[in-house]
DNA sequence: TTAGTTCCGCGTCATGTTCG
DNA sequence: CGAACATGACGCGGAACTAA
C-alpha cells in the first residue's frame, strides 16, 4: 500500500490534473476474484487516477463538491454506498485524494464502466472491465516517486492467486505464465519432497532454485511497470491534448469577451460625448 | 535458403537491502 | 549479524526477422 500522503508529496501528476482528484488503489485480493489468475497481477499493483467529476459519479450522483470535501471518511463510504470498499485516507482539500482498496470483482466492474473525465468534464477515456483484462485500460502507476511501491509487489500474489480451473477461462489452454506457475510450484513441491538438508550440495541446489524463481519474479514485475509506464505516458498525452484544447477555447472566448466589451466601451464613449454637446 | 542480426527469456553470480 | 530476498549484470540459446 503506497502513502498516500507521501504520494501527494512527492507527485503533482495529480494535482495537476485536477485541484482535486482522487486515486483509487486496486490492490484487489486475487483471490476474491474470478479472474483468469495470469490476468490478476496486472489488476493488483495498479492505481486507477479518476478526477472529480468521475469520483462525484462513482459515488453518487447527487454529491456536491463542498458536502464530498466536509464529509468523514464514514460519511463518504456511506453515501457511496461502496460496499466492501474501504476509503483509506482522505486528505484534506484542496488537494483530496482519497484511496480506495477495491474488495470485489463487483466493485471494480462499477467503477470501470465510469468514463474519466477531466476537469472541466471532457470524457478523456473510458475504463472498462475488459481493458483490465486486455492491460490496456486508461489505469497507471500512481507517481514517479511513488513507482517503488507500485514495482514491488505483494509477494504472496503468485501463490495466493486462484487456481486456473475456478477461473472464468478455465476452458482455455493454460498460458505462459499458467504453465510457468505450474511448472514453478511443481519444482517447489520437489524441492520439498527432496527436504532441505545439510547437504552442502542440496544447500546450493535450493539456493539456485530460489533464486532463479526470484529473478524470474523480478523480471516480471519489471515488465509489468515498464507497461504501467508506457500506459501512464499514453493517458498524460491525452490529458495534455484535452487541457491544451480547453485552454485554446478559454483563450477564443476571451478574446472574443474583450472585443465585444472594447466594442461596447467606444460605442458609450460616443454616445457621452455626443450628449454632452 | 541461409547467414547474420536482433530480441527475448533464462540461469547464474555478485551485491545491496531487509528482516528476525 | 547472518539469512533471505531483490535486482543489476552477464552470457547463452532459441525464435523471429532481414538482406543477399
Amino acid at each position: 500500500m503506497s502513502n498516500v500522503s507521501s504520494l501527494i508529496n512527492n507527485s503533482n501528476i495529480e494535482t495537476n490534473i485536477s485541484p482535486i482528484s482522487f486515486v483509487i488503489s486496486t490492490s484487489i485480493n486475487p483471490s476474491t476474484l474470478s479472474l483468469d489468475h495470469t490476468k490478476s497481477n496486472k489488476i493488483y499493483s495498479e492505481n486507477l487516477v479518476i478526477t472529480q467529476p468521475t469520483i462525484n459519479k462513482l459515488l453518487s450522483e447527487t454529491i456536491k463538491q463542498e458536502e464530498f470535501e466536509n464529509k468523514s471518511l464514514e460519511e463518504v463510504y456511506s453515501i457511496g454506498n461502496l460496499s466492501k470498499t474501504n476509503i483509506i485516507q482522505l486528505l484534506s482539500p484542496p488537494t483530496t485524494v482519497t484511496t480506495i482498496h477495491l474488495q470485489s470483482r463487483e466493485t471494480l466492474n462499477t467503477i470501470s464502466t465510469i468514463p474519466m473525465t477531466n476537469t472541466s468534464g471532457h470524457l478523456m477515456s473510458t475504463l472498462n472491465p475488459a481493458h483490465l483484462s486486455d492491460n490496456v485500460g486508461s489505469y497507471f502507476v500512481s507517481g514517479l516517486n511513488d513507482l517503488g511501491s507500485n514495482y514491488k509487489l505483494n509477494p504472496s500474489s503468485n501463490t495466493d492467486l486462484p487456481s486456473p480451473s475456478s477461473s472464468s477461462n478455465s476452458s482455455n489452454p493454460p498460458s505462459s505464465s499458467q504453465q510457468q506457475h505450474q511448472q514453478q510450484q511443481h519444482q517447489h513441491h520437489q524441492v520439498r519432497r527432496h527436504g532441505e538438508g545439510n547437504d552442502p550440495t542440496r544447500k546450493r541446489e535450493m539456493r539456485l532454485q530460489k533464486n532463479r524463481e526470484a529473478a524470474r519474479e523480478c523480471r516480471r514485475k519489471k515488465k509489468e511497470y515498464i507497461k504501467c509506464l508506457e500506459e501512464r505516458v499514453a493517458v498524460l498525452e491525452t490529458q495534455n491534448k484535452a487541457l491544451i484544447e480547453e485552454l485554446r477555447q478559454l483563450k477564443e472566448l476571451y478574446c472574443q469577451r474583450e472585443e465585444t466589451n472594447n466594442k461596447n466601451n467606444s460605442k458609450t464613449s460616443s454616445t457621452t460625448t455626443t450628449s454632452t454637446r
